[in-house]
DNA sequence: CAACAATGATGTCAACGACAACATTCGGCT
DNA sequence: AGCCGAATGTTGTCGTTGACATCATTGTTG
C-alpha cells in the first residue's frame, strides 16, 4: 500500500467509468473526452484504450451501467410504495423522471440509440427497467384499476410520456418547478384514460 | 454566368445550411464537421466561419431553421384536416411524428438545450409550433371536447407524450410500424382523460 | 521459474475547431 | 468614374483529440 507508483493501476476502468459519469453529469457526452479521463486518473492518454477500445465502447459502457442503476432506483421506489397500484405508478414515475431529470445527459446517451456491440448488452441492461414498468401495469389491471388486454400499447405510451416530460424540463422548455405537477397530471390522466369503463 | 472561378460563392451561407442539414439526417449532429461542408460547398476550410462563428452557431441555425419548417408542416397539416377538433389534433400529431421521426438528429438539436446565442432567436423560433399546439387544445376547450381550464399542464403532457414517442422510435426502443398506432392510441387517450365529464 | 497474458507507456498521425493575417470583391459615396 | 471601407474568401498555424502501432512492466499459470 505504498502510495507512490504502481505501474498497475488496479481497477482503471472503474475509477474510469466512475470519473466519466461525474464528466458526463457537468459537462455532457460532447465534452467527453477519453484523454482528459486519462488525465485525471493519472495515467497515460492510451490506458484507456485497453478497456475502452474506442470512445463508443465508453459511452456504451456508460449507458448500460446507467440502466441497472436506473432499474435499482425504480426497484427501491416501488418497494416503499406499498402495494396499491396508484401509489406505486406514482413513485415510479416519480422516481424515474428524478433519474432522467438528474443525469439528463446519461438519459439521453441511454435511449439515442446511438450504440453498436451489436446492442446485445445494451438490450439485456434495458430489459430490467422495462420489465418493471411491465408487471406494474399488468399489475393495474389485475387489481382492476386499468382496462385489460392492449397493456403493450398502452404501457408504452405512458413511458413515452414520462421520457417527453424528461426531454421538455431537460431541454429547458419546462421550467423545473413544474416537473411534479404536470408528472402527477400525466399518471393521473394515464390511469383516467385507461380506466376499466 | 461564366461557372468557373468567382472569388464570392454568392450565398454560402444558404449553400452551408442545407448541406449541413443533409449531412444532420444522415450521419448526425455529432459527425458534422465544418471543414468537410466546406469542401462539399468548394471553398476554404475557414470560409464557414464568416457566416457561423463557431460549430455551435451552426447548430443553432439548423435548430431554428427546424423550427420554421416544423411549425408550416404543423400548418399545412392542420389545414389539411378540416374544422373538427378530433381530427384536427390526429393530424396535426400525425405530421409531428413524420417531422420527428424523418429528422431524428435534427429534432434532438431543436430541444436538447445545448444552445446559446441568447436563446433569443431560437425561443421565438420555437414559440410558432407552440403556439399551434396552444390554439388547438383551446378550440378542443371551446368546441366542448375538453375539459376547460388548466389548458397548459394538459398540453404540455400531450406534447410530451408525442415527444417522447418519437425518442422511442428514433432509439429503437419501439418499432417504426407500431409508430402510427401508438399515436392514435395516445391522441386518443389524451382525449379520453381529458373529456369534459 | 519461465513463458504468456494483461495492462500501461510512448510516439505518431490525421482530422478538427479556432484563430490570425492577408486577398479579393462588392457597394456606397463623392 | 473612382475611391474606400465592409463583406467575404484564402492561407497558414496551433492545440486538442481519437486512433493506432510499438514497446515496457507486471501478474499469473503451468
Amino acid at each position: 500500500m505504498c502510495g507512490v507508483p504502481a505501474y498497475h493501476h488496479g481497477n482503471l476502468r472503474t475509477t474510469l467509468l466512475a470519473a466519466a459519469e461525474r464528466s458526463l453529469r457537468q459537462h455532457g457526452a460532447d465534452q467527453l473526452s477519453l484523454r482528459e479521463l486519462a488525465r485525471e486518473a493519472g495515467v497515460s492518454h492510451a490506458a484507456p484504450r485497453r478497456h475502452f477500445p474506442d470512445r463508443q465502447a465508453l459511452l456504451d459502457a456508460l449507458a448500460e451501467a446507467g440502466f441497472a442503476r436506473l432499474d435499482a432506483e425504480l426497484r427501491a421506489a416501488l418497494d416503499a410504495a406499498g402495494t396499491q397500484f396508484g401509489p406505486r405508478l406514482h413513485a415510479a414515475a416519480a422516481a424515474y423522471l428524478r433519474f432522467a431529470t438528474e443525469d439528463a445527459a446519461l438519459l439521453e446517451l441511454m435511449f439515442t440509440g446511438k450504440h453498436r456491440e451489436g446492442a446485445e448488452r445494451l438490450v439485456a441492461a434495458a430489459a430490467a427497467p422495462f420489465g418493471l414498468l411491465d408487471s406494474l401495469i399488468r399489475q393495474g389491471q389485475a387489481q382492476g384499476v386499468l382496462e385489460p388486454g392492449d397493456s403493450p400499447r398502452a404501457g408504452i405510451v405512458l413511458f413515452a410520456t414520462l421520457q417527453g416530460i424528461a426531454t421538455l424540463v431537460n431541454g429547458n422548455l419546462v421550467a423545473p418547478e413544474l416537473l411534479d405537477g404536470i408528472t402527477e397530471t400525466a399518471v393521473d390522466q394515464f390511469i383516467r384514460g385507461s380506466r376499466r369503463r
